[in-house]
DNA sequence: TTTGTAAAAGATATGCGGGTCCTTTATTAG
DNA sequence: CTAATAAAGGACCCGCATATCTTTTACAAA
């Protein structure tokens, strides 16, 4: 479903929105640490996530990764998009290069029920209201 | 969501389902001709799923893969599972490796009910049945 | 202005799914 | 029995996501 650099993208946002609160900023050892993802694999995709602005960054002694007030509006469905194309929710699950609603495979319909209802909700959700869902329900990350 | 392999597999076993009636034998140049995909490579995925009683095969002249009685009542979800293995539809969305209902990723529910739902579409639909419907409603494969 | 720090950037490696090729074995038609 | 045919099996290759390493650039504190 989603690439690795989609699941650390998300997973770095979520914990920036998280730990990097008032504007205190973490850098990519900490970052790479918590996350226990490999660190200089997680610093090429939070750089890309900079750049699409995503998330926000400054260099320098106490810089780091953090979630400007923008940032915080960003959904997980734009992150995904960033990352890893439109193509995640689009594609046909059986890789056929024509399949829609006119021209179905045989799991089209399934497939896209399923598929919209995941989409709706990524579409919905912003980094900043599901941290606060984490924070309360003390969710993995 | 399902490997290459996995969705050549369900492709060809459909296709077997709707070509290779009354003792028919369909060959794997055939085969990949009409699904568009490479033959060597497809070749190994058919011996694969002949090996997991998937579908069945004869060798010789006349010979190639068709479709048993048993094998007419293989589920998709069986395909999926002899090829993708079990984690296709258990693994957790965000790539944690422990998600759980009491231990969830923020996306775990969300992405839980997604999949469940496909995933009780594939363990109901029999190739054989899932033909029919192809059949009668022209759909690609 | 200098120095330390941390991100950015570029170049490079690696593992594996995806794909190919060649040889062997089984079957069946004649 | 033989020859033709088609699947099975083994060895191999390749591209790309994934991962690493090194150098450069920017910033902040003193």
């Amino acid at each position: 479903m989603f690439s690795k650099s989609c699941q650390y993208a998300i997973r770095a946002a979520l914990y920036l929105a998280v730990h990097a609160v008032d504007g205190a900023r973490i850098g990519v050892r900490e970052l790479a640490d918590k996350l226990e993802v490999p660190q200089p694999f997680l610093a090429k995709v939070l750089q890309q996530m900079v750049r699409g602005h995503l998330i926000s960054s400054v260099k320098g002694p106490r810089g780091g990764f953090f979630l400007s007030e923008r940032n915080q509006e960003v959904t997980l469905k734009q992150i995904v998009l960033s990352i890893d194309g439109p193509d995640a929710f689009t594609s046909c699950i059986l890789g056929l290069p024509v399949c829609s609603g006119t021209h179905p495979c045989p799991l089209h319909f399934q497939a896209m029920a399923y598929r919209e209802g995941l989409n709706y909700q990524l579409k919905y959700q912003a980094i900043g209201d599901l941290a606060q869902r984490i924070s309360r329900e003390e969710m993995n990350i």
